[in-house]
DNA sequence: GAATATAACTATGTATGTAAAATGATACAA
DNA sequence: TTGTATCATTTTACATACATAGTTATATTC
């Protein structure tokens, strides 16, 4: 594990939320690998807190597929099997779909401009070279999708869903030729929304799925 | 709130989990009502525990959608308005159609046969007029299919998606009038999965969601 | 040398004390 | 009567101490 985890005391929030997303973070940007413990005391000094909001902050990442409680003996960065990332991959297919359809729906014009706006600056990322930008523009353009279809439910449970396998995307974000391709799709996604095609923003979602799925595949294999 | 929490120390479990078992419990059945608080101190009282695993199970509550949990201000039971009631809906109807299908495909010969002694149970329960013992086979026989379909990920999000409509349900199973119609429905979906029948299974699940969605949006409009 | 028992240690589970925030009540002023 | 300020109370948030389960290492026995 790494030395350097720091919390950031920005604003007031209660200190087992700072925890979470410094946990969160690490784990989402592979500081803390999968399989990797996280245990109370090491981190409760780590951070310099206690082991209270520390212990709330795991219950949390549990809550978010980020962690794995086992009773009594600790808990761990969770880990993704390929079967888990095929099981995965069939919920998130579904509601993607689900999402993106109502979206194409429900769509306001405010919203296609932002959609817009999120996908130019996913393209502005990818030339600047820093993965973890490119990761949370990325996530932005879809944000605005799933928020458009008005379902705070199903957002939330599709985000569970994508940091569960995005964490072993990093690594494959970091081959940059990859970029035209994204771009590409994001672009596809964007003009059938703005005609309102659901079955064509549903085909290319499909492939930009199909495409990831198989870029953590590789990933996972690796690790077996 | 009623005087009758109690908890069951049957085996040896973490303590959190038995209180969290105790209010779930309290919640589905009606106990605990939505919208009531659900303070540490009182409910530590209450059951004679610390605050500590009050604390933790509460924090559960709110993972599995039966809680609300307020920074600094407190946790209540977790209300369901008409619109979380269709976003619900919309996520269930997806999902289930998923797992249904994925089911027809899956499902083994035991597991048919599991599901046939599941209908037979719940219409059983239906003749003794307990409602709760009602819900749980209603429940169980649903569970046969959910696991045929042999995804835990999807399993675990149906029955949270379940849970937060079931408990507005319990008192519309107090009816017994609607029993033959759900007897029916059971028989029908079971006819088509052992046929094979996606289309014929999907149409039949639809048709037995719709239904408890009327129900549960009665009640939760008296409530408002 | 292998196997089992036991003891030391480590990490989680639970209880409790203290601090800080939010709420509600009461008093006073406009 | 309404609005504001202050104070008491309630409740959560965090820290810490103690209890117990689980793990590992060591010693003893066969």
């Amino acid at each position: 594990m790494t030395d350097n985890l720091e919390l950031k005391m920005d604003a007031y929030l209660p200190l087992r939320n700072v925890v979470f997303q410094t946990l969160r973070t690490a784990i989402l940007t592979g500081e803390l690998q999968p399989g990797e413990r996280l245990m109370e005391l090491q981190l409760a000094d780590k951070l310099g807190v206690s082991r209270t909001p520390i212990r709330e902050a795991i219950h949390m990442l549990e809550k978010e597929g980020l962690a794995k409680i086992v009773p009594r003996k600790g808990a761990h960065v969770a880990k993704m099997t390929e079967k888990d990332l095929i099981d995965v991959l069939m919920i998130r297919k579904t509601l993607e779909d689900l999402a993106l359809r109502t979206a194409c729906e429900l769509i306001t014009k405010d919203e296609l401009n932002e959609l817009e706006e999120a996908m130019h600056l996913f393209e502005d990322s990818t030339k600047q070279d820093d993965v973890v930008k490119t990761a949370q523009a990325d996530v932005a353009f879809h944000d605005v999708i799933y928020k458009a279809a008005d379902n705070p439910k199903l957002l939330n449970i599709l985000n569970n869903l994508r940091e569960q396998m995005y964490r072993y995307r990093v690594e494959y974000l970091k081959d940059s030729s990859i970029f035209p391709q994204l771009i590409k799709e994001h672009r596809q996604m964007y003009d059938a929304i703005v005609a309102g095609d659901q079955d064509a923003a549903a085909a290319c979602l499909d492939k930009h799925l199909h495409n990831q799925a198989m870029a953590v595949r590789d990933i996972i294999r690796e690790q077996e």
